[in-house]
DNA sequence: CGTAAGCTTGACAAAGTTCAACGATTGTGG
DNA sequence: CCACAATCGTTGAACTTTGTCAAGCTTACG
């Protein structure tokens, strides 16, 4: 049904790496391989219950750490695929692609995020993913995955875990596509996204939206004007503060009864 | 978002063994562990391309076989999960549910369909599994898969396909129920499901859905009597002939056009 | 054979989309 | 550094699609 077989040019960051900064919209810096030990990320984006000898094992299959700018796709939809991304920082959207030409939003992705996994059981990626503002991913090369989880069993189930994720999320995605109102959506969008952030340690109640109305409505099935009158509306009920893309939720309760369909 | 918390009774199959069919809409019977060598089934359930040896051990991986009647459940959300389900024959759907009660059918399967899978990052299925006519599921403990994808690759390719499979599926769907309408959902449903039976050697053009109007809409998020009045429309343009659950396609391009938001 | 469940169809209501206008913000080149 | 263009966001009004409610019909099941 999604568009697999659009030709896109693929980019090659192996080939990439020569060439450096002469390509634009293309890589802008890479970082020397593995530097996973001293990150920062490293509570967030590395499998938990490592050993010191497993840790290093993992650290050893990042391949390649790229810096995005705004705008720029880390893969397009029918790119080959090379391995799945760990988001270091910033934010990501992904867009699924009709073959008649309409798009849509189809996940968020930030700091922590595993990206590109829909592709591992085929040799495309089906889905763009572009950066939303300046961010940092971490390639992991999927053959290299594919062995080093014969060993480490902690990695196996790392990947599982990631796989298994992304489709209970889908199916939540399903759910509410399918059964929900326009202000449940973004009621449902918001306190996801505030549990997320606090999750990584940003506060919980007030944040900066990193992407349009346009692209909140792709993602929830609503066109940008329903997303915009539904904040207008929500508040105006005293449930939220909202002044472009900066958000303060008020009233978390009535929020989450909102999600619920139980309105006041 | 998704209810994980019902406590709703957990099946345990091995339990059940010993009890047979004392219990009502429990499992009405248990095949021999691991009959798969004799299984018409094999081409579409077992991974291809396994040797001889390779295939018995897939085959040692099959711990149960169960029976299901119409309306029984595989498992429901809450459920401990125990393993993964192919099934051997009929038709299932999965159902999701939402705190607030609101449910919605998540996926439809049939022969060779991997079930379960979304579970395997948790200790609990997060959907509901429900027979929707008299149909075989073999169920995969999943720490002997685990163990075994350690040895051989082809089982850990053969897992990591079903899964991002199951991902890719569900993120079509999430741009189905996110950007179509209502005839354009219901015709990207008949040919889908058209394909998957052809597939499976049934006729393209001509077959039975196991499923209710309402359970087909609530996959494609519409309401059934939408669902009907599609149906009709379709028919009255010439596109299908539909008598209650007997469906044959009739102008197939047009159909596809229709899919396409195409109209003629 | 009767009752319940599933399906179809119509009339009306509600939610969201479309179109359009306008204000705000951002970024860019002079 | 300012001015202009482009993008983004808000809001209103008319319109479209789908949902809701209700009735009648068919099919399946006990």
């Amino acid at each position: 049904m999604l568009a697999h077989t659009l030709t896109r040019p693929a980019v090659d960051p192996v080939f990439m790496r020569s060439l450096q900064s002469k390509i634009p919209d293309a890589v802008e810096s890479f970082g020397s391989a593995a530097p996973c030990r001293g990150c920062r990320l490293r509570p967030t984006c590395v499998p938990t219950g490592l050993s010191d000898a497993e840790f290093d094992q993992f650290a050893a299959l990042v391949t390649t750490h790229r810096r995005l700018k705004t705008g720029q796709a880390i893969y397009r939809a029918g790119d080959v695929f090379k391995g799945i991304y760990l988001v270091r920082s910033g934010f990501i959207k992904t867009v699924a692609l009709l073959e008649d030409g309409r798009e849509q939003v189809t996940g968020f992705y930030t700091a922590g995020d595993v990206l590109g996994i829909d592709a591992i059981g085929g040799v495309e990626h089906p889905t763009d993913a572009v950066a939303l503002e300046g961010s940092d991913v971490c390639l992991i090369a999927y053959e290299r995955l594919e062995e080093s989880s014969h060993d480490v069993l902690a990695l196996q189930r790392y990947l599982h875990r990631a796989l298994s994720v992304e489709i209970v999320r889908k199916q939540a995605m399903m759910v509410l596509l399918g059964s929900m109102r326009a202000d449940e959506r973004v009621a449902t969008f918001l306190l996801n996204l505030s549990e997320r952030l606090m999750q990584r340690g940003f506060s919980a109640s007030e944040f900066i939206l990193r992407m349009s109305r346009e692209e909140i409505g792709s993602f929830l099935g609503i066109k940008l004007e329903t997303v915009s009158r539904v904040f207008s509306k929500l508040q105006k009920a005293g449930l939220l503060q909202v002044e472009a893309r900066h958000v303060r939720i008020v009233d978390l309760e009535a929020l989450r009864a909102t999600m619920h369909h139980e309105v006041a």
